[in-house]
DNA sequence: TTTGATGCAAAACGTTTGCACGGCA
DNA sequence: TGCCGTGCAAACGTTTTGCATCAAA
């Protein structure tokens, strides 16, 4: 990580230790190894993904405590939740960029962001016309990356099974 | 159901069948049942809630057996299935509207639908700027409908919460 | 000291599966 | 008759929860 990520990790682990204090809920070691992991994250995770991510620590934190944990990060709004259509929900970490869209590969399970103005005032428009004050929005794109195409090959098949998306 | 929608059903259930007898499926009284229920409904649905319309059959179908039927009917083309974020799939009968996307009511679940070519375009475009060749997607948009603010209280809570949408 | 957080194990939930039986082709 | 579909119950994977213990305030 380089000097700046450390320093934005920092401050938003500061962020989140605000939040925690103003709820009056307590700053406790386990929120704080699980935040600043997920702060210093800058990919798609799943509850179980984390896990893993945090064994090298030297106390394991249980799969309990991080559920609600990731749990109080989406209140605080510094994580976001996605439901890519698997069974397990991925979460991102949201101070990457304020909003965006995903793109997911079918054959590979590579995830891209991206952001696009007229889509968000269209949906603005579509929300009104139908009497709705529109709160949030999911817009996920399904297709095929040029990987397996181009080199008749991709990840799937020799990726640890956890960090993909399977769309079966 | 009208006249019209009877004779919309059979069609279905006959294009349902051909399927069946082209890929060497049997056709099943539970098949035909559960096919005619869905062909009969215009609303999304739960394994869950569509097990407790067929309850008032004279024998009860299995959910093991719903499962198993839906997953044909999705892979037959005649039934979608769609995350809307909370635990449990939705499925939508097909025929009612080629394509469309949907927008939620999180206060009373209410789903209503839309279709919106320049959205459509620019995913396209979005994709193509991506390197993917897009497949399907999925557009969600979540708000607040007119009902709780125009009369101070909505379906939500006077509702079987297994029809509904939980967006917590 | 008080209260909320944690870890464990068990429960809950939606979904899938193995197997014996039954019904369609 | 042969083989696929069904129903049951058990397994499954993810998430939640009850409870005793522990640690932050």
């Amino acid at each position: 990580m380089d000097q700046k990520s450390k320093v934005d990790v920092h401050r938003q682990l500061a962020i989140f230790s605000n939040f925690l204090r103003k709820r009056g809920l307590k700053i406790t070691n386990q929120r704080l190894l699980v935040a600043e992991k997920i702060f210093g994250m800058h990919n798609h995770f799943t509850v179980d993904s984390l896990a893993e991510d945090l064994k090298d620590r030297r106390q394991e934190i249980s799969r309990a405590t991080i559920y609600r944990i990731v749990s109080v990060m989406v209140e605080a709004g510094v994580l976001t939740e996605h439901n890519f259509g698997q069974n397990a929900r991925y979460y991102e970490h949201i101070p990457t960029q304020c909003h965006h869209d995903h793109i997911l590969c079918v054959d590979c399970g590579r995830i891209e962001e991206f952001v696009n103005d007229d889509i968000e005032r269209l949906q603005n428009k579509i929300a009104k016309s139908h009497g709705f004050e529109l709160q949030d929005h999911a817009l996920n794109l399904y297709g095929h990356c040029r990987e397996l195409k181009e080199t008749g090959k991709c990840a799937r098949r020799n990726v640890n099974p956890e960090d993909q998306i399977d769309l079966g």
